[in-house]
DNA sequence: AAAACTACCTGAGTGC
DNA sequence: TGCACTCAGGTAGTTT
């Protein structure tokens, strides 16, 4: 997926094409995304989108009656066409606009969702345990802090768990690790706090950086037009395995952590 | 309570 | 060419 920087590029590309756009259809071609598409957005044709925002890596598309939870999961990506383009393998439904635009869902492994509440969307279950938001201020080095005291679980495990802080994913859990200098594996409680304050900068910076390159496309993460993002070229260790340092030289190692690929520099991260 | 594991899918790539 | 296998950006829900 996406992580929260492809989320984050795919929110500013498709809010000002639905801002204030009233929906003329709903088609759904496929409704067995990871949970169904939910039935409630048949309603949508006649309302008026209002409000396009972001909840870790869920889309908020706000109408009069309620929220649609819109999850990119692992391949998924919205893109804005004509309603004459053809549709691809695996374009599962499209928000129908005013003027035949089409807002199309494409998702070939179908992990994402589109979910619908009638109520505050912050207060939704998938929602309201979500921990702080890592561009917003709400997120530091105090906060890291909390969630690493007295855990032994991997400090990239920590970062990457949604209580800690929404958004990081693997691909910039990597990084930031590698921009803090520390070992992936190092167990959450013996990372010293100014470290942990350093991670916390990181993981900001990071992100931000990547949202300013229109996120990372490994395969299948394009934006809203179409186009890739172009943080890749920037990834210092993320699927560099074999590949020299750019700060050291050594040669990035690749590990598995919580089932999942893990890379660092065995000089630069302790 | 925390950590470990499972499940949901398709497609790309690799080795034989 | 084809088969068997591994791996892939996420995360909710269950089990240990």
């Amino acid at each position: 997926m996406p992580e929260l920087p492809e989320v984050e590029t795919t929110c500013r590309g498709i809010r000002p094409h639905l801002c204030g756009r009233r929906v003329t259809d709903w088609i759904v071609r496929q409704p067995r995304l990871r949970r169904p598409v939910d039935g409630a957005l048949a309603a949508l044709p006649g309302q008026q989108v209002e409000t396009v925002g972001r909840r870790a890596k869920y889309l908020l598309i706000g109408f009069p009656s309620g929220t649609a939870l819109v999850h990119l999961g692992m391949s998924g990506s919205l893109r804005l066409c004509a309603g004459s383009t053809p549709w691809r393998k695996h374009d599962h439904l499209a928000l129908v606009l005013e003027g035949d635009r089409h807002l199309r869902y494409h998702d070939p492994r179908r992990f994402g969702c589109w979910l619908w509440t009638a109520d505050d969307p912050a207060e939704h279950p998938l929602l309201r345990d979500l921990g702080p938001e890592p561009l917003d201020g709400a997120f530091d080095g105090a906060r890291l802090k909390a969630a690493c005291a007295g855990r032994r679980r991997s400090i990239k495990e920590t970062l990457m768990d949604a209580r800690t802080v929404v958004g990081v994913g693997n691909i910039y859990a990597c990084e930031a690790l590698f921009m803090a200098g520390i070992h992936p594996a190092r167990a959450s409680a013996r990372i010293a706090p100014q470290r942990l304050t350093r991670l916390a900068d990181a993981v900001r910076n990071v992100l931000e950086h990547s949202i300013r390159q229109g996120g990372t496309t490994l395969r299948d993460f394009l934006r809203e037009d179409g186009s890739p993002g172009y943080f890749r070229q920037h990834l210092r260790v993320y699927d560099r395995a074999g590949q020299p340092c750019s700060v050291c030289g050594a040669s990035i190692r690749r590990t598995v952590l919580g089932q999942r690929s893990t890379y660092h520099c065995p000089r630069c991260q302790r």
